[in-house]
DNA sequence: CACTCGTGGGC
DNA sequence: TGCCCAAGAGT
């Protein structure tokens, strides 16, 4: 072992904290926490692993779930697609692989929602294989450490730090090295304020030698954010409201929502009934308009959305196919998104 | 490759 | 407050 795989490695095992999937190799657990840190930090993702290990105590339970069930227990998280591809390669494991991972890193990565991070993750802790994970800790610490400024937003740094990666790792225990790595970027090597001063390998590290570690790592990309105006359409009948299920190629797939008209720009309700999307839904219903909520921003990652819910009542006409109505003691098995689930909670349940 | 996909916390 | 960031992956 190099002096900077036993400094890290001391520093772990005195430092690690102490996370429910550490106390397992069952690929499935691992799996899943994996799935669910993806872009998504600890204190946010604690409680959906508990509850979904919980619920889906393994491969089997989770292949034999309906995708809305999935996605209900992933309500919150953000990204749904990794509900929908975890719930697509558990069928696989269980129809092509008997129920087990296969202890192979391209056969992971070949399975929907696995990349290059949760293939070397599963790999190294559950197999022991050696395959370095980067992540964004990574990135940071090797960074920092050797003083790389290629932006590690571009393929040409990507595949710098993979080589240094697979220099560094420990043979001998993949696994924990990959986690002391991560677990270095978390705590100590942070983005903002990284304590250097405990830091166990502060002593090669050429961000720290020279006192620059906030230049590292270098990023290239910004990304434009767009502009959306949603108006939802709270449709209430007796004590039913209506919802539609969101489709391929836009946010939020497959979650449900109110019944939506969506404008280029800020548009008053007045016009807003005269559109064609009003007339396609609505004509010659009775309807009878309530209340319209005050505008509201919901920020994705680059889209800036502006929400608005108009509350109507529906006196006894139906509605086009893909709406349906439902019972509001029955929205609680509804995966929504998270303004949605705020409208739901404040106004109606 | 560039773009897309959520949400919450910290400063 | 606006911006950055967080155990990335699919297309």
């Amino acid at each position: 072992m190099n002096d900077f795989q036993t400094a890290l490695g001391t520093w772990y095992r005195a430092n690690k904290r102490e996370l429910p999937w550490r106390f397992t190799k069952d690929p499935y657990k691992i799996w899943v926490s994996e799935i669910i840190l993806q872009q998504t930090r600890i204190a946010q993702g604690m409680d959906y692993y508990l509850r979904f290990v919980k619920r889906f105590p393994d491969i089997h339970h989770l292949a034999a779930a309906e995708e809305t069930e999935v996605l209900k227990a992933w309500q919150g998280l953000g990204y749904y697609s990794r509900a929908r591809n975890l719930h697509t390669t558990a069928k696989v494991i269980v129809d092509q692989y008997n129920g087990h991972f296969p202890a192979d890193y391209s056969l992971l990565k070949q399975l929907k929602g696995i990349g290059d991070y949760t293939a070397a993750a599963i790999a190294s802790i559950c197999f022991h294989l050696v395959y370095p994970v980067l992540d964004g800790n990574v990135y940071r610490v090797l960074s920092r450490y050797f003083g790389i400024n290629t932006p590690i937003d571009t393929y040409q740094g990507k595949k710098e730090f993979l080589r240094m990666a697979e220099d560094l790792i420990d043979p001998q225990e993949p696994g924990e090295f990959n986690q002391a790595m991560m677990e270095l970027g978390a705590t100590l090597c942070s983005p903002v304020k990284p304590d250097c001063p405990v830091c166990p390998v502060r002593n090669g590290c050429l961000a720290f030698r020279t006192d620059q570690m906030m230049e590292f790592p270098v990023k290239g990309k910004k990304e434009k954010v767009v502009q959306r105006y949603l108006n939802f359409l709270v449709i209430r009948a007796a004590d039913s409201v209506a919802l539609e299920k969101r489709r391929d190629q836009d946010i939020w797939k497959h979650l449900y929502q109110f019944p939506l008209i969506e404008t280029e720009q800020p548009t008053e309700i007045e016009s807003l009934i005269h559109t064609p999307a009003w007339d396609l839904l609505f004509s010659g219903c009775d309807l009878a308009l309530e209340e319209i909520s005050p505008r509201v921003v919901h920020l994705l990652t680059h889209q800036r959305l502006h929400i608005r819910f108009i509350r109507l009542r529906l006196n006894g006409i139906a509605l086009p196919q893909n709406i349906q109505m439902v019972p509001l003691s029955d929205l609680t098995h509804y995966p929504v998104p998270k303004p949605i689930e705020k409208y739901l909670t404040l106004e109606l349940l």
